[in-house]
DNA sequence: AAGAGTACCAACCGCTGCAAG
DNA sequence: GCTTGCAGCGGTTGGTACTCT
């Protein structure tokens, strides 16, 4: 990008940064920003350092209203049901934080990669959290997951959300559910193409019955498994439907439910 | 009490996706 | 279809608080 002026919301991958203030937040500087945003509401935020008067990049702005100012935040620690789903979440979606804080209430992506990083990361993969700790690579850590094409990132919802739940995170990407007599299983409801990029992106050992299989296979429990690097998946085997269901089930565990 | 090591978390950086022109 | 600018993401860094010796 060709820089030819320096204007208060550039940062450093967008011209320069230059003349902006970096570091630490004054509380001048966050009284100026949570009036701006009073005033303004949120969004616009090239506009805000303006608005605001302050020397920062928009950058820098958001993340510490996303991440800081706003009062929707939580500032409590972490409670057990919170992790449980953060742990589930996790290993359905993988480091989308994001997508992860959006069924959090009052939590941040940032709060919740730290807490993932500080306090989660060695419990599940202690070689990743050792290297992510030390910044040194002693094995290698399981490769991060694909990044998903298909989900976009919800809008914050602060909403007192009982339906916190994986299933729901699907469905509002397009996915859905219908049982079958092995129970809830996840299908794709709004076209193929969503379905298969979403299918294309999984996980490794991550599996994934699709209605468009369903469909294909012109029977309600007609499911394939679709497998990202081993082809370990038989649609055809009982058993290996059977265990399919069992890893979903152990997955989703309290949000899979029967659908009449 | 002091220094070293560790944990935590706010903030930065580089990148990607998307929309508008 | 291409370019440009904005919004937002995940990875990483660095300062500080805390713990251990």
């Amino acid at each position: 990008m060709h820089v030819t002026s320096l204007t208060p919301h550039m940062c450093n991958s967008e011209g320069s940064s230059r003349g902006l203030t970096k570091g630490a937040w004054t509380s001048e500087e966050d009284s100026r920003l949570r009036q701006c945003i009073d005033t303004y509401g949120e969004g616009k935020w090239n506009l805000v350092p303006l608005r605001a008067g302050l020397n920062r990049c928009r950058k820098s702005c958001r993340l510490r209203w996303v991440n800081y100012l706003n009062p929707n935040i939580k500032r409590e620690e972490f409670g057990s049901d919170e992790v449980d789903l953060l742990l589930r979440l996790h290993k359905l979606l993988g480091n989308r934080w994001s997508l992860i804080a959006g069924r959090l209430p009052g939590r941040t992506a940032n709060d919740v990669k730290n807490y993932w990083n500080t306090n989660l990361a060695k419990k599940q993969e202690p070689c990743y959290a050792s290297k992510m700790r030390k910044r040194e690579i002693t094995c290698s850590p399981t490769a991060p997951a694909e990044k998903l094409n298909v989900i976009r990132p919800q809008p914050r919802s602060f909403s007192s959300n009982n339906g916190c739940s994986s299933l729901n995170v699907l469905s509002e990407v397009g996915f859905g559910e219908v049982s079958t007599k092995y129970g809830s299983i996840i299908t794709c409801n709004k076209g193929k193409e969503k379905c298969d990029n979403f299918v294309n992106n999984l996980m490794d050992g991550e599996i994934m019955w699709t209605k468009s299989l369903l469909e294909e296979n012109q029977e309600a429990d007609a499911v394939g498994t679709v497998g990202t690097t081993s082809d370990e998946g038989d649609s055809s085997s009982t058993d290996s439907m059977s265990s399919t269901f069992e890893n979903l089930g152990s997955l989703f565990n309290a949000d899979t439910r029967e659908v009449d």
